[in-house]
DNA sequence: CGAATAATTGAGGCCTATCAAACCGCGTGG
DNA sequence: CCACGCGGTTTGATAGGCCTCAATTATTCG
């Protein structure tokens, strides 16, 4: 595959100068790259030579079959890293869906660093539950209980301990920008975008959400859309 | 999040080369616990206390709806780390599939020890590969492409680049020993057991396996099996 | 403002879940 | 030794949820 050229490099500053274990350990300098919205910042297959933390916007990072059936499988926001890899290439393709700001850390370099590397262990376990969560999602979860799920993502303090309870159905209203399409949000729960629609009517018909715009979610009744996700 | 804090505290001992999962594993302060088949080591919401390399057998996690839905997310064996955690909590429970031999650490003691988060991150990106490619199995794969990925995991040398491709269909036949109930299985694959069962059911209709026992099956096209995965 | 793209809605069918019954392997005990 | 019971598995009949295909409506952007 010819990925490799489409790679952008907006920060072409060219390699990164030699240091001794003991700089890099002490002083692990990440160079910083910009990215506009939809823009591929690697593909599946290509080498894992970089790695990457996410330090402003949303990427996402998915995987395709040969007949093009596509899994987004995370999506991920400030402070997580991506582009890890077990082997020498890439096991997703890696898409803003915003406008982005990453440091950028050259793999050996990671190799070579025990801070980076500590690092990259705390994000991971942390990322990891998300991917446990993800995984009760797709294989147990109905269209309604993970678009209800996917919503209450975006919402702070969502669910957890703290949840008032059921009692007050209208527990302060939220609202929250999805940045994905209708077939990316399909795509990530595993559904089909006429399936996602669907779902979004029924609820704008329960008087749960309101749609502000297309991407722009007005949640009438938080405790109700909590609710549908099935962890109650 | 208050992993940064703590990472400063890993430095302690200075930068360290990296090191043999083997030596890693023998590290001096490493316990060794074993446990029979059918053995919970740890619950989902149970204070995330240590971290486990399993050395020897299968352990599975899980995770558990309150209506009794359940989602096994991971099925680890000899090599692979559990037990980590991004909160104070275990997000999943963890189970033995056979008797184990377990390395345990006590979290604290990872906080402190630079080799051994850098084992952990190694272990982790490699791990995470796993989690993807199940999140596109329990996303868009079919109840046959499923349980033919299922057991294609266990042909070693699967299907990688290796793959002789489709033209002899049967090359090396090859026994597999599922170590699971149909229950474990289908709860893996997000699927039901009755499900499960007819597929292997067409499987055996097919010419593609042989049932040695209800939990050994002899696959007799691996090629065939392969086919079947959606992966080609 | 109108074309192109994205989202919604509708009709129908398929795949898998559900409910139910039969089957099997296996240990127990009469 | 074999009937018995039990858990796990298989098989069958049916239903339902989501997908597919198609048409309509909404939104975006030149």
């Amino acid at each position: 595959m010819a990925y490799l050229e489409r790679t952008s490099e907006t920060m072409g500053h060219g390699p990164v100068a030699a240091r001794s274990a003991r700089e890099v350990a002490e002083a692990p300098q990440a160079r910083t790259q910009r990215h506009d919205q939809h823009h591929v910042i690697f593909y599946e297959g290509d080498a894992a030579e970089r790695i990457y933390e996410l330090q402003d916007g949303i990427v996402m990072l998915y995987k395709l079959l040969p007949d093009g059936r596509r899994q987004v499988v995370e999506i991920l926001t400030r402070g997580m890293i991506f582009g890890t890899a077990g082997g020498p290439r890439y096991d997703v393709s890696a898409e803003t869906l915003t406008p982005v700001r990453l440091a950028v850390h050259e793999r050996r370099e990671v190799d070579a660093s025990a801070v980076l590397q500590s690092h990259v262990a705390r994000c991971l376990m942390a990322q990891m539950e998300g991917l446990h969560e993800h995984a009760m999602l797709l294989g147990r979860k109905s269209a309604m209980e993970r678009v209800a799920s996917y919503f209450m993502r975006m919402v702070p303090n969502r669910g957890g301990e703290g949840c008032s309870g059921p009692a007050s159905d209208d527990c302060d209203p939220h609202n929250l920008v999805l940045n994905m399409t209708r077939q990316e949000i399909a795509d990530y729960l595993g559904l089909t975008i006429e399936t996602v629609s669907r779902v979004i009517s029924e609820l704008k018909r329960r008087g749960v959400i309101r749609l502000e715009r297309q991407d722009r979610i007005h949640v009438t009744r938080v405790c109700g859309l909590c609710q549908l996700t099935g962890i109650h």
